[in-house]
DNA sequence: TCTGGGGTCCTAGGACCC
DNA sequence: TCTGGGGTCCTAGGACCC
């Protein structure tokens, strides 16, 4: 029986939050801003037919937002991680299983009898229960599921919110109205890339060589084009794995030129990455730590400095990774510049609970020296260089396909086409977490 | 004319996503 | 004057080892 997924997302989430608790506001232009109040991340469906675009500087938009009297709200994290886990959780209700994708989107596999009627009705249920709009697009892969969620947005009306890929009668003629940089994982670049080609649109790019996009695009490309064509090679993954990194930043107000102000500032930013470290059961080994002058101040002297350090021992301890930081931060800090970040990052991280029974590598190493000790002597007595009696090897290298594609001058095959296990990697990678 | 080759670990940078 | 923050994965290449 064919794989049927669901790709559901809530429109304009951050803003569609902010409505609930301001009823008033419906039918009303509203935006929602970054972190700083920088940018503005999230529209209404008013505010973007004001033409406000994704991403803009709010300071862009003043005129905008003053002549239309557009309402805007700084981010409230705390809120929106709230009602994601409620949506999430109505859809758990409906679904074989889920993928929480984003605090907005998530994959559901979908029972045979799961419809366009069906999804219709979870729809409902979720606006009614939450009070958040959501959008349902229906497929056989993750990227055509996505493809089947812009389709259900772009033509809300007239479909309700709902389309399924599956059903739909002229996929051909769809495909040709989509342009590559609409798919999932083909941003600016790759498009650029496929464009030169020749590939504009997902037709296109449908019916190219394989070997053509794996030529151009490398792996991910091909992973693409499969998915493109049916054929599933996104990983499931119901169960999110652990962080591989934390990170956190700020952009200052004014620019900083002081060390010590600084300092204190990425004090305020360890203080909080080693936080999340702890809320997650993870100890860190190793800390980068960078700078950043205005990069939008063309006349300045720009400086971005960063350094890094691997630390001895895993650790999610405050102070030890301030230590760290601050040596750092003074390794990188020239007097003279005037900076306009900082930020810590965290990675090699590790289960807490792994740290005091993992693997001794230094252990390891030592051990293989050995044994490799032990095969010289043996070459040594039994044979000569040229034609060892027994050789070194080990597990797997000399098939990664990395190697094996240098040395045959071949593609791997597609589904062990990279030297890590395949297929495991998402898309593009993507923010995952809520 | 050839100049060892297989392996690990790490970092930096590119590309993409939300 | 103001210009986000937090992620993931892939690839290339250097250092080092035997």
């Amino acid at each position: 029986m064919k794989q049927r997924l669901a790709l559901v997302d809530c429109n304009n989430f951050f803003c569609s939050c902010e409505r609930i608790f301001a009823p008033s506001l419906s039918g009303k232009p509203v935006v929602v801003l970054s972190n700083n109040d920088g940018c503005i991340i999230s529209r209404s469906e008013e505010a973007k037919a004001l033409g406000i675009p994704m991403g803009a500087p709010r300071h862009e938009q003043e005129g905008v937002i003053q002549k239309h009297g557009v309402k805007v709200f700084s981010s409230n994290y705390t809120l929106y991680g709230d009602m994601s886990a409620r949506v999430m959780a109505i859809l758990r209700e409906s679904a074989l299983e889920t993928e929480v994708y984003s605090i907005d989107e998530a994959f559901l596999k979908l029972p045979g009898e799961f419809g366009e009627a069906e999804a219709r009705a979870l729809r409902a249920k979720v606006l009614r229960w939450t009070g958040i709009p959501v959008c349902i697009g229906m497929a056989g892969t993750k990227m055509l599921a996505k493809l089947a969620n812009r389709e259900a947005k772009k033509r809300r009306v007239e479909t309700g919110g709902v389309f399924d890929l599956d059903a739909c009668e002229d996929l051909e003629e769809l495909m040709e109205r989509v342009s590559c940089d609409g798919l999932w994982g083909v941003g600016k670049r790759l498009a650029l890339r496929l464009a030169g080609l020749g590939i504009r649109t997902a037709a296109e790019f449908r019916w190219a060589d394989s070997r053509q996009i794996r030529k151009s695009l490398g792996v991910v490309g091909e992973r693409m084009w499969w998915e493109m064509n049916g054929v599933s090679c996104l990983p499931w993954e119901e169960i999110p794995p652990d962080r591989k990194g934390v990170m956190a930043s700020r952009s200052f107000g004014t620019p900083l030129e002081k060390l010590e102000e600084v300092e204190e500032a990425l004090a305020h930013h360890v203080a909080r990455a080693s936080e999340k470290l702890r809320r997650f059961g993870l100890r860190a080994s190793r800390i980068d730590v960078f700078l950043q002058t205005n990069r939008f101040r063309a006349g300045e002297a720009q400086y971005c400095p960063a350094a890094g350090l691997n630390l001895d021992e895993p650790t999610a301890s405050t102070s030890e990774l301030m230590g760290q930081a601050r040596e750092l931060l003074h390794e990188i800090y020239r007097k003279g510049y005037r900076y306009q970040k900082t930020g810590v990052s965290l990675t090699g991280l590790v289960r807490a609970e792994a740290v005091q029974g993992c693997l001794d590598l230094d252990g390891v190493r030592k051990a293989k020296r050995e044994v490799d000790a032990i095969v010289d002597r043996i070459n040594q007595r039994l044979g000569d260089r040229k034609n060892p009696v027994i050789t070194r090897g080990s597990m797997g290298s000399k098939h990664s396909p990395q190697r094996w594609r240098m040395k045959s001058g071949q593609r791997s095959p597609a589904y062990t086409t990279s030297w890590r296990d395949l297929p495991v990697a998402v898309l593009g990678g993507g923010s995952r977490r809520v």
